[in-house]
RNA sequence: GGAGGGCUCGCCUAGUGGCCGAUGGCGGCGGUCUUGAAAACCGCUAUGGGGUAACACCCAUCGUGGGUUCGAAUCCCACGCCCUCCGCCA
């Protein structure tokens, strides 16, 4: 949730973010009516609660005489606060629905419009040319025996998918990959529940407008994370973290689960858009005045992996309409996909500022020992489906063959392509 | 799933109805002393909300939420978490 000092002192700033996206601007003063009221019933609660305690102190040093009376006017008291705290919860929670309601600010530079006015900053790479029919990457996944369509529809329905072989070895490979990187970059590496209470969903900003695209288990009460940054920032919820030696780096692994619901028709083949796939996720904690230039480091990291894939992209900018609920600025990165003639998104980086960290509690210390909120940032080392998708396509070689990059080879046992048929002990590190 | 035990201020600990936001120790911070340090001694050492120009001041918080009472860390109920034992299980 946003500042509510923000708003109080500056409430045009958060009325213009809330037409940047498109968004309903009474909301704004919805929400200032809610805080008045909230802080005079706050205020008479707390009034009649201090004359209450006076009154039964009262109660104990008065004589036998006076004590009928004194006794009267604290039990009358009792009832009056009573009244005037089922009155302040009411407003606490009227309060905290419409603070839920509203977004974060969007930052000054993001561009404007909406999902087709993201600004290309750069384009890294070639475009790549075959001169030989171009396949996709579940033809060429296929061929492989890299991936299975029809039995993960056959097991789970559709967007479900079996990485199988050399599939299932680029799973790992990729993963080794980003963590082995994220480690050597100071991140810590963490494998992160899947599975999450309603606070940790909510705190992450994934229960608002888009909780129709979360798994929810009813009968236990959690939710199916759609990114492992929903458990990291939940990780160090209600807690007082030291940032004095900068940023504190997570790097996590987790299933990831998505509903999809709104995209019928969108991406329906291949494992591009799919209702589960595993992520390499960048997380970090740090002080509000580090968060840009933290965003700009997490860019650059997802950019080095992709170079390292050698899968050639465009940074994008993306417009205030289409940022998500938590971020005040958002990069996606797009890769070429070679089947679509397009750059699809890959990874995706955002700076949350403090409106995760207030509502999940997640502090620090300044310089004269005060907790303030921190702020947090997540972007894509690696979503793992979709980057397999990439790489088949871009990588695919006319004889049904796909290269390996240098840096993944390590982790498939050295080997520069894959075949159709090859032998699977070659793809694995030595053991 | 069943049976017990426990949850107090960073840590340990006192507190079983009435100025208890809460005792004491450790740790941390500041000071006195010292050439410097240690020791000793003195002081400070929570968070959130309201309020103020800023102070003052007020309210809340003893795992969480209810209840009893004029008054609850203390009594009652429910839940959560942790520990031990039994069963089941990757």
């Amino acid at each position: 949730m946003i500042d509510l000092r923000l708003v109080r002192e500056n409430p045009d700033l958060v009325r213009a973010s809330q037409r940047a996206r498109g968004a309903d601007e009474s909301l704004v003063d919805g929400l200032l009516k809610a805080d008045t009221a909230r802080r005079e019933a706050v205020k008479r609660a707390d009034d009649l609660r201090g004359e209450q305690k006076n009154a039964s102190q009262a109660v104990r040093t008065a004589t036998p005489a006076e004590r009928p009376a004194v006794l009267g006017r604290a039990k009358a008291l009792a009832t009056e606060v009573k009244e005037a705290e089922e009155v302040q919860r009411a407003a606490d929670a009227a309060l905290r629905a419409a603070h839920l309601r509203i977004p974060n600010v969007v930052a000054g530079e993001v561009p404007p419009g909406g999902e087709d006015d993201a600004v290309t900053l750069r384009t890294v790479g070639d475009v790549p040319t075959y001169d030989f029919p171009v396949r996709d990457h579940i033809e060429i996944g296929e061929a492989l025996g890299a991936i299975d369509m029809e039995r993960g529809a056959k097991v789970s329905g559709a967007r479900f998918y079996f990485l199988t072989g050399p599939g299932a070895l680029l799973e790992f490979a990729l993963a080794q990959l980003a963590i082995s990187r994220a480690v050597a970059a100071g991140f810590i590496p963490v494998v992160a529940p899947a599975l999450v209470k309603p606070e940790a969903m909510e705190g992450t900003g994934f229960l608002g407008e888009h909780d129709e695209e979360v798994y929810r288990i009813e009968r236990d009460d959690l939710y199916l994370v759609g990114t492992s940054e929903v458990a990291l920032a939940g990780m160090h919820a209600k807690e007082v973290l030291d940032l004095s030696a900068g940023p504190r780096r997570y790097a996590g692994w987790s299933s990831c689960f998505r509903r999809e619901a709104g995209s019928y028709g969108k991406d329906t083949r291949g494992i591009i858009r799919v209702h589960w796939f595993d992520k390499v996720e960048m997380f970090s904690f740090c002080r509000p005045e580090e968060a840009q230039a933290e965003h700009l480091r997490l860019l650059a990291w997802e950019e080095e992996f992709l170079q390292a894939l050698e899968l050639p992209y465009r940074v994008v900018d993306i417009a205030a309409g289409d940022l998500g609920t938590s971020a005040t600025r958002k990069y996606d990165i797009e890769a070429w996909f070679p089947s679509q003639g397009t750059y699809r998104e890959l990874t995706s980086t955002s700076d949350c500022t403090t409106f995760q960290a207030r509502r999940l509690s997640i502090r620090y210390r300044d310089e004269d020992g005060k907790p303030q909120t921190a702020a947090t940032l997540n972007g894509t080392l690696c979503a793992i489906a979709r980057t397999i998708a990439c790489l088949l396509e871009v990588h695919q070689r006319p004889d049904g063959a796909v290269h390996v990059p240098t840096a993944l080879r390590p982790w498939l046992g050295g080997v520069a392509e894959l075949t159709p048929g090859m032998t699977l002990a070659a793809g694995v590190p030595p053991v």
